[in-house]
DNA sequence: GATGAATGAGGATTCATTCAT
DNA sequence: CATGAATGAATCCTCATTCAT
């Protein structure tokens, strides 16, 4: 009898508690990315959600704790969004590789404040005491391994250059990734066309089979 | 009369004041590559220094005039080191980048505190509304308008590939470096000589004219 | 018709009501034992009581409230319990006064948590604006009255000595137990045994008639 | 030559910093003695102390850091007065613990912020888990141990009662002062004299050998 | 010029209390 | 009645900056 008065309740306190979570992580995203994570108060992002100036606190315990939160988050994101792009359709790995790569340098262009807020993120955790760096790590490697794999399949399929290193081209395509979107978040007057094309370019380049030619 | 005692003592005050900024902004950098920019105190960089607390603030006037010096001292170092690599030999373009790639990502291997704190230095100047940006957009411009006349030049004398878009390859280049140190920086684990390898690979075979094969 | 159907729900909620006060004072008591009023929280009352977070706030109505409901508590607990020791025995009043102070000092040495938590509340009495200043006050008059009136009923009956000062004893007799408490929760070094062996012999040295030498 | 011009200097610096720190000291034990620890918070204290609202902190570096500075000067205090009653007379040692008594009680009496203040700290470092709670400890084994010693040498010059357990004496002793004090700190009408003269009949009766009778 | 004591604004954090379910 | 989400005042603490030496 209480389950059947208490369950909806229960939800919905689930539902506000999850909502105002989403909530005060999309503007803390927002305010990192204007005002970098340093430079953004938790009573800002209370209020920026449409909250009290508490609640960020209090829902996450501690400024860190709202930090790793929303860092893990933003990652998932990535990961899930770079990942979808190589699911569906069915080419060669390349061009793969060329989409996983536009997907970044495009959005870096868009500018859209979840790309920003990773990357305002990700600058954070360079200092090697850093507190959430370790994710950023354990992220970097799952991608680069993820890239390493689908080269090593592409050349046992043949449809790549087989004396290219893996590894070293997943940390190559990367690092071209994490470099390329900073440049063009900081400077309007980067050409996001040019780089684009030029990055696809580099990629076909570095992959496709010399027989082709 | 006061000028022949004063002479001597001035330039001992100059020299000793002169000192005393390196061995602040030495001590600077190496704490803002462990703890960040935002995670270091001016007392602190003053007792790192060997100097009392209060020098720091009292030399620069404020924290954010040392940041912006110390951004200043850093970029200058880095850019004569890469423009050194194009002076002195007379090879082709191609391999001169290749060098300039190779010190920066070779120099992210060795993990000086130089390399560590610029980029400490250039992450944290991400967020949009980060003090000390500017300077950084100003920087890379420069670096790429560098590699872009490069590139021109390398053409005109038919040493690069033609069709090669010189803006867009300098953006690229730029990405490649600017992405490729952090990764190692953070972990250990990315072979650097797996990355170095890759990296010259791609540029030759982005840059070299066809004609060649 | 609804009466019927009411009254032992009432009743019931009416036990489960009270059930609920006695666990949460217990379960405050326990946490004040070991950390303090002030370092204790409603929440983990509500926790440690096993009910939720809110509830103690939610009954009491304040945290102020709480304190004061269980000071009264364990200090009518203890009059009560002092009060037992000179009831059912036919004995004389200074074997009694013995035997209330070893109902102290022994339960001291066994560390009650209900021994600990008054002891805390009485401590953090202590400042001249404490709030549930006035209810010790009160409760150590009424003890001092009822030592006082046991001494004066002993000098009539012959078995205390006349020139003790009731009023001055019973002052001298609460601060032996007041004091020696503590001693011994602080200290497990102060040896239980050797105290109360000599707090009995100062008792009866104390309280004799001469004329028994 | 810098010397003579530094260390005045140095010295009115230091000065400075010792005067700050006793005139915070002063206030806080003021405060506390009544609003309690908990009650007072630094920003009163700098404010009290004629000081800026944020020098406590500045200065011990943190609240519970402050407290045990103050808590061990205050301890520091009362062993040394409390000494220096048994040092200068030549008298035995039952009037030598009768004045040590007279002291505290009086004292108590006199209500000097410094008794009060003594023992609101010493009233909040009950709980398990006081931080503060080891330097109590510490200091009163330090007192029993001297008392213990004060009572064995008087059994072997012959002037106490030689059936008499120094040690169980000492706690008793102890036990009556950290008692009776708080009694007449909180009660105006616990008569001081009337106290006094009980407990110094108390310790006479108690320790007194059998054989002047 | 250099030192370090003192200031005070700013921000994370705690937590009693309020409110919606 | 009971739960727990949300509020916001209060407080500790940090630290750039100011000031006296």
């Amino acid at each position: 009898m209480a389950r059947e008065t208490e369950r909806p309740a229960r939800r919905a306190q689930a539902e506000r508690r999850a909502e105002a979570e989403q909530g005060l992580l999309d503007a803390a995203l927002r305010l990192f990315a204007k005002k970098g994570v340093e430079g953004t108060t938790l009573a800002e992002i209370g209020d920026a959600a449409g909250y009290s100036r508490g609640l960020a606190n209090h829902h996450f315990g501690s400024k860190a704790a709202l930090v790793e939160r929303l860092a893990e988050r933003s990652r998932a994101r990535f990961q899930s969004a770079f990942r979808d792009q190589f699911r569906s359709r069915a080419e060669n790995e390349i061009e793969a590789l060329v989409r996983g790569a536009d997907l970044f340098l495009g959005g870096g262009g868009k500018a859209t404040e979840e790309v920003r807020g990773f990357f305002v993120l990700w600058g954070s955790a360079l200092p090697e005491e850093a507190e959430y760096r370790d994710g950023f790590i354990e992220h970097d490697r799952r991608v680069r391994a993820f890239v390493q794999r689908l080269v090593a399949f592409g050349q046992r399929r043949g449809t790549i250059r087989p004396d290219v290193d893996p590894a070293g081209f997943a940390a190559a395509y990367m690092a071209l990734l994490r470099g390329g979107v900073p440049l063009m978040l900081m400077d309007q007057a980067v050409g996001v066309e040019a780089v684009r094309r030029t990055v696809a370019d580099m990629l076909r380049r570095q992959l496709s089979p010399e027989e082709v030619r």
